[in-house]
RNA sequence: GGGCGGUUAGCUCAGUUGGUUAGAGCGCCACGUUGACAUCGUGGAGGUCACUAGUUCGAAUCUAGUACCGCCCA
């Protein structure tokens, strides 16, 4: 007699599983991948947190499809390799170890480069392992082995490397134009950097006076008063008519008092403000470009930090005045226009919303200025991937990002990729202070090569995204040709947040097809975004975000990765309520204890040793049986496509009701009278009064379907189907789910005719209890029903399930075309076939006729509008013969219910 | 201004090439603690699929337009 080999907890609890397992999986070194396997490999490259980064909702999703993806890859006999690391992210990482120095009242320009840097990197090892560590909570089978960071030194030499090719290649230019400036970082920013937000602002109208012009002063509109102090001229559109008259003359630039050219140049907009604009050559770039061609002079009136102010030997000086010089470029605006109004020089001011660019870092509103920056040229790389795109070679999932994507790199624009920091990888671009020399270079030189003269290194650092386009191939060790690279480039699958596909994922796509001259991944996946259900983008600085390992902490990791994974369709953002987590995670959460559940009854019941199905014949099996067999084989089948085209949730939903709707609801409630068990109570399970029935073959059935049911959720909620796998019968110790084989349909268990008959025996079930409901029937009254099965297979499919329709509709009879009682319930299933439910003394015949009455109606509204379907000839020739031939089958069945009702009717008495 | 996406039950969402009696989870109502599970079971209520026009024998699904929401680019 089995005895129950353990004790399990009747509610799961996560606590106790998930460590413990996560350091198995860690000990038997299930995540490393291996070089020398023979197995052909599957790759995914993490996209790289920031360094300093703490877990959030986002990239717990993004993490968790990974995980998805690299457990089931895994199973299915891939070398699975899924790289982790992190990116040394230059500009957030300075600004949160300068706000650190800053609380020690210094700035970073006390400590000096060198001791700033150290201090960085003294925060980096203290702190950089936070994200990586927390992956783990959630369970991600990352192969730590093989974890990169941006600034590792391998890594570095690959940047440098990367770097200096482009140098040589003359992909690399010094450009000297208007680029984005934050003067909070105090650094350029690539435009990607620099993010456009609508803004509400003011449209200031000041008036220039003019000398000898057809009227004595004309006016400008701007956005900026403040750099008018750097204008060098106003323009206008050349075609206007309106202002013609004053081109050639000369305007009076107030405050500074200088007179400045009025002049004419395609790229005024006339029908902007009053068609006449001040030209700020070195703070704006459209004005920029008319300063170039009107050979304008290009003075800089605001410092780095964004006060007003001249830098030393740069511009022509005296431009701006004493009462203006070191304010904040906002505060000099207001004292600006407040001095224009007070020389009648400010005609109006009006609201104006207009696009804005601000840091993605601080947020601090960027300030074109001119200065001189390192460009990649851009078009040279883009245009191979863009051909390769089009010929089909990789692909977007979804694919709507396509137009995006083909727009973005269509219009690509020059790359700037040095940054006014201290943290990151040094430009290697050396310049001869003697001989004037530059030139790049993969280690650092002494002296110049040409003169033997000293030699200065340029002081900026490149753009951290220089470094991470390099992500796939430079983690494995290129630009050395190591068996890593080999074997595991180009990648497979890349998933990342559509944020990123310009920054990140289109420049990865270029840098491999230059660098490795093959595509880095072959899918990219662009997954949602997390927002609460204002739809606001989760953000600490909202407030609004969920920290994923308080989630774990009160439900378990499985019920995070199963909220977000099933939560989340093709591509579609995440809705979560961060003020209500309960109602949030319960889908995991009560998901992750129906299996625990599920699994401790059905282990209760399992004997140490379980038959193989192969030692079984399927095909005598009671149709509870060959219908769950066949269930679990179109789950097989249906949740590995769902996986195969990204459609997680749907996988994952196809094994939540398999499990729920099928295997508990049914299965194992049709199951339990067969199933032989001592509780240890001396207790049994068994009804003495159904047939002997083989409980061995149920105890194979049900350690079939669990255990391909727990395969197929691994992915998913891989801690409690571990938890629950190890324990089945038959495992040797060192077994583990992680590696288990993923599960093949086996054709022979699908039962087409099982599919067709458990069915009317569920609605059998269904009808009865409905009907109890109905009349208030005490739960624990036992009733008599009989049916009139409307067909053989109908009769068989019921009376072999008999017992289990006794059992599930509390019945204490059920009779087949027997003589009825007067008074019962009627119902008519799908198929036509006739239910009646004795309840005498219950029954109220008014009741009865109603409830039939309404069935009838409805049966006739559905029925005349499919014969007004069916009688139209357009429908009958043009449909596919299949659709109507289905539609008639459907016609014959409702009016076989039909005719069943009105029979009721007739023989109740009802009017 | 250009491009893309969304609008289906109280909430969050499925609905894959047009043919279902439009589904799920959560919430809600009623009943119920039978030894897997009250983080549960059984039954139920709840939707003119944003709006308008069109294509079609047939539209939640295709087309055009309108409204609102969101994202990206200029």
């Amino acid at each position: 007699m089995p005895q129950p080999k353990f004790e399990l907890p009747p509610q799961y609890d996560p606590h106790d599983v998930e460590a413990p397992l996560y350091r198995r999986w860690l000990d038997r070194g299930v995540f490393t991948a291996r070089v020398e396997s023979s197995r052909k490999p599957y790759v995914i490259v993490m996209p790289p947190p920031n360094i300093t980064a703490i877990l959030h909702t986002g990239q717990g999703l993004n993490n968790v499809i990974q995980d998805v993806l690299i457990r089931f890859e895994r199973m299915r006999g891939r070398e699975a390799l899924w790289l982790p690391g992190t990116d040394h992210a230059g500009i957030a990482t300075q600004n949160v170890v300068e706000r650190l120095v800053a609380k020690e009242g210094k700035t970073r320009f006390d400590l000096g480069r060198e001791q700033f840097v150290e201090r960085v990197w003294a925060f980096v090892r203290e702190t950089g392992n936070t994200i990586l560590e927390q992956l783990k909570v959630i369970g991600c089978s990352c192969d730590w082995s093989r974890t990169r960071f941006t600034l590792d030194e391998a890594y570095s030499r690959a940047v440098r490397e990367a770097f200096v090719r482009l140098w040589e290649e003359g992909l690399i230019y010094r450009g000297h134009r208007v680029i984005h400036w934050c003067p909070h970082c105090r650094t350029a920013l690539s435009d990607e950097e620099a993010e456009s937000k609508d803004t509400d602002g003011k449209l200031y109208y000041i008036r220039y006076p003019v000398e000898g012009g057809p009227k004595p002063f004309l006016t400008v509109a701007t956005t900026r008063p403040e750099t008018l102090l750097g204008d060098t001229a106003v323009a206008v559109n050349p075609t206007d008519a309106r202002h013609a008259g004053f081109v050639g003359k000369v305007a009076r630039l107030p405050i500074a008092g200088l007179a400045i050219p009025i002049i004419a140049d395609e790229a005024v907009d006339p029908t902007f403000g009053t068609g006449f604009v001040k030209v700020t050559p070195a703070h704006d770039a459209t004005d920029f470009d008319i300063g170039l061609r009107h050979k304008l002079a290009m003075p800089l009136v605001m410092r780095e930090d964004g006060t007003m102010g001249e830098e030393p030997g740069k511009g022509e000086g005296g431009r701006v005045p004493p009462a203006l010089r070191g304010l904040d470029r906002f505060e000099a605006r207001n004292k600006i226009v407040e001095m224009l109004r007070d020389q009648g020089l400010l005609e109006k001011i009006e609201p104006h919303r207009h696009a804005l660019r601000r840091c993605y870092r601080c947020d601090t509103i960027v300030e074109p200025r001119l200065s001189d920056q390192w460009f990649v040229k851009m078009q040279p790389l883009a245009e191979p991937v863009l051909a390769d795109y089009r010929r089909g070679a990789f692909r977007m999932i979804p694919e709507r990002w396509r137009a995006t994507f083909e727009n973005w790199m269509e219009h690509i624009r020059d790359w700037n990729i040095s940054r006014q920091l201290w943290w990151g990888h040094r430009i290697p671009v050396f310049t001869c202070t003697k001989c004037q020399h530059q030139w790049a270079d993969r280690t650092d030189p002494a002296t110049c090569p040409k003169c033997g003269g000293p030699v200065e290194q340029d002081p900026d650092v490149l753009d951290t995204w220089f470094s991470s386009w390099l992500w796939p191939f430079a983690t494995f060790g290129w630009p050395d040709a190591t068996p890593d690279l080999a074997r595991f480039y180009p990648g497979h699958t890349l998933v990342t947040a559509p944020e990123i596909l310009f920054f990140w994922v289109a420049r990865m796509l270029m840098s491999g097809y230059h660098f490795m001259h093959a595509k880095p991944f072959a899918t990219v996946y662009l997954h949602g975004t997390v927002r609460d259900t204002q739809h606001r983008k989760m953000s600490k600085s909202l407030g609004n975000g969920i920290d994923p390992l308080d989630v774990v902490r009160l439900y378990g990791a499985d019920a995070l990765r199963w909220t977000l994974i099933a939560g989340s369709s093709l591509g579609a953002d995440v809705i979560l309520d961060p003020n209500d987590l309960d109602t949030t995670f319960a889908p995991g959460r009560n998901f992750a204890n129906k299996l625990w559940n599920i699994g401790r009854f059905i282990l209760a019941q399992l004997p140490e040793r379980v038959q193989p199905l192969t030692a079984l014949d399927v095909k005598a099996l009671p149709l509870a049986d060959r219908w769950i067999l066949s269930r679990a084989q179109a789950t097989t089948r249906e949740c590995t496509a769902s996986f195969e085209q990204f459609r997680l949730d749907e996988g994952a939903k196809r094994c939540f009701d398999f499990v729920w709707k099928e295997l508990a609801d049914w299965y194992v409630e049709a199951v339990k009278p067969r199933l032989v068990v001592d509780t240890g109570a001396g207790v049994s399970l068994r009804d003495k009064n159904t047939r002997e029935a083989p409980a061995p073959m149920s105890a194979a059935v049900l350690a079939y379907c669990f255990d391909t049911v727990l395969r197929l959720l691994h992915p998913v909620v891989p801690f409690i189907t571990e938890e629950l796998w190890q324990r089945l019968p038959g495992r040797r110790p060192d077994e583990l789910l992680v590696v288990a084989a993923w599960p093949e349909p086996q054709a022979p268990l699908a039962d087409p005719e099982a599919d067709q008959q458990f069915p009317l025996v569920q609605e059998t079930i269904s009808s009865i209890r409905m009907l109890r409901a109905e009349y208030r029937v005490p739960p624990k009254a036992r009733l008599q029903a009989s049916v009139r099965p409307k067909s053989d297979r109908a009769r068989r499919a019921l009376a072999g399930e008999r017992d289990t329709i006794l059992r599930l509709a509390q019945l204490s009879e059920l009779a087949f075309d027997g003589a009825r009682a007067d008074v019962g319930a009627h119902a008519v299933l799908a198929d036509g076939s006739d239910l009646f439910v004795a309840l005498e003394g219950e029954i109220d015949v008014q009741q009865e006729c109603r409830r039939l009455s309404g069935e009838l109606t409805r049966l006739d509204q559905q029925l005349s509008a499919l014969g007004t379907k069916l009688t139209n000839q357009n429908f009958v020739a043009r449909a596919p013969a299949e659709v109507v031939a289905r539609e008639r089958e459907k016609e014959r069945a409702w009016r076989d219910q039909r005719q069943a009702l009105a029979d009721k009717l007739k023989s109740l008495g009802c009017s």
